[in-house]
DNA sequence: GTCTATATGGCGATAGAC
DNA sequence: GTCTATCGCCATATAGAC
C-alpha cells in the first residue's frame, strides 16, 4: 500500500514551491516564501531537495510538460481537422484559465536560462512534426488554404497564451483594471478565437 | 550650447542598463555588471541615479514608450483601414526585430510588478480607444466583419510579439534550435501575419 | 524528519579620499 | 565626478541538537 501522498511533506512543499516559483520565477523566489508556505522550516526545504536550483528544475519541468500543447491527441480520431483544431483550442484555453500565471512563467524562465528547455526535451519526447504533418495534408487535400503550417500553429499558440501572459497590460489598457471584466472577456473570448482562425484558414475564398 | 550627450557618463550608464536589464530583468540584474558593461564603477552609478529601482524605472518607462504601439499615427491618413494595418505590421515587426528582447522584458517586469503599468500610464497619455473606434467604424460600413474591435487587435499584437517572447522555445521546436533559420522565417513571416489577419477579417467571405 | 543556530557569500548602498 | 573600501543586510546552504 503507497502511502498517502497528500499530505506528506513532500507533496506540501512542491505545491508551495509550485506556487510561489510560478508566480515570483526563479530570481524572484525566496526560500523563505516557500517555507512559509508549505508551513515547514528553511533548512527542510534543502533536506527534501538540495538546492533551490533542483526544487525549481522539478516545478519547471511540471508546469513546461502542462503548457506544451498535446497535440499527438489530436491525432487518432475520426474528427476532422478542424474539428480537431476547435477541440484543441477549447482545451488549451481552459487550461490556461485554470493555470493564469503559466505562460509568464514559461516566457520568464525560457528567456533567462535557455538550457532548461533543451534539458526539459532530452526528458520528454515531443513531436510536433505529428501536428505539422496532419496539416500539410489538409492543406494538399485542399480543406484549409496552403500555408506554413508552422504559422498556422504559432498564431493559434500565440492568441491563446498572449492573453494571459500579457494579462495586466491589457487589463489596464482595455478594462479599466475591471478584473472580472476581463475574466469575462476571456470566457468569450475562446469562440471568438476559433472563428478568427477559421476564417482565415477557410479555404472557400473570395478573392 | 548643448553639451555632447552620446558619451556623457550618464548616457553610457543608461545604454549599459537598458542592454542589462531588458536581457536580464529587474531581479536577475547585478548592478556591478551595468557597471562593467558602462566601463564604470559600481559606486557611480548610485552617483548618478541613487538607487537600482530609480535606474530600472527609467529604463522602463523607456522601454515601454517603444513597445507600446503608435496607434495614434495610424488614423489621421488618407489610406484605407486595411492599408494602415498593413503598415501597423510592418513597421511593429520591424520594431521588434530590432528589439528582440523587448517583448520578453516588459511581459516578465509587468507580472512582476503590475504597479509599472500604473505609474507608466500617469506619465504617458495613452488612448486606445482611438484604434478601436475607427476598427468599430469600418466594421459599420461593412468593410471588415463585425466583431469585438479589441479581439482583433488583441490578436494582431499577438502575432506579432508571441514569436519574440518564446523565441527559445518556438526556435527549438520548429528550427532545430538553428537560430538564423528561425531569423529568416521571421523574416517572411512579416507578410504571412498580415496575409492570415486580412484573410479573416475580409467581409466578403463565403459560408 | 524537523528544528534552531550559524556559516558563507553576495548585493545594494554609502563614506570618504582624490 | 570618479574611485577604493566597507557597511549592513539578506539569501542560500549547512551543522548539529532533538
Amino acid at each position: 500500500m503507497e502511502e498517502n501522498k497528500r499530505d506528506t511533506t513532500e507533496e506540501k512543499i512542491l505545491a508551495a514551491a509550485q506556487s510561489v516559483f510560478i508566480r515570483k520565477g526563479m530570481d524572484g523566489t525566496r526560500m523563505k516564501e516557500i517555507a512559509d508556505e508549505a508551513g515547514i522550516n528553511k533548512a527542510l526545504l534543502h533536506y527534501y531537495f538540495r538546492s533551490k536550483q533542483k526544487l525549481f528544475e522539478a516545478i519547471f519541468n511540471k508546469a513546461f510538460a502542462q503548457i506544451l500543447p498535446d497535440i499527438i491527441n489530436m491525432v487518432d480520431s475520426e474528427k476532422t481537422f478542424i474539428e480537431k483544431l476547435n477541440i484543441f483550442i477549447d482545451n488549451y484555453f481552459d487550461l490556461l484559465m485554470k493555470n493564469p500565471f503559466l505562460p509568464g512563467f514559461i516566457i520568464k524562465e525560457i528567456n533567462r536560462d535557455s538550457d532548461l528547455i533543451v534539458s526539459v526535451f532530452k526528458k520528454q519526447g515531443i513531436n510536433p512534426s505529428i501536428f505539422l504533418e496532419v496539416a500539410k495534408q489538409e492543406m494538399e487535400k485542399g480543406k484549409i488554404r496552403k500555408m506554413d503550417p508552422r504559422e498556422l500553429i504559432i498564431n493559434i499558440l500565440a492568441m491563446c497564451i498572449f492573453p494571459f501572459a500579457a494579462r495586466p497590460l491589457i487589463e489596464i489598457i482595455f478594462f479599466n483594471n475591471d478584473e472580472k471584466a476581463y475574466q469575462d472577456f476571456l470566457i468569450q473570448r475562446k469562440n471568438n478565437v476559433k472563428e478568427f482562425v477559421l476564417k482565415s484558414i477557410n479555404e472557400a475564398w473570395v478573392n
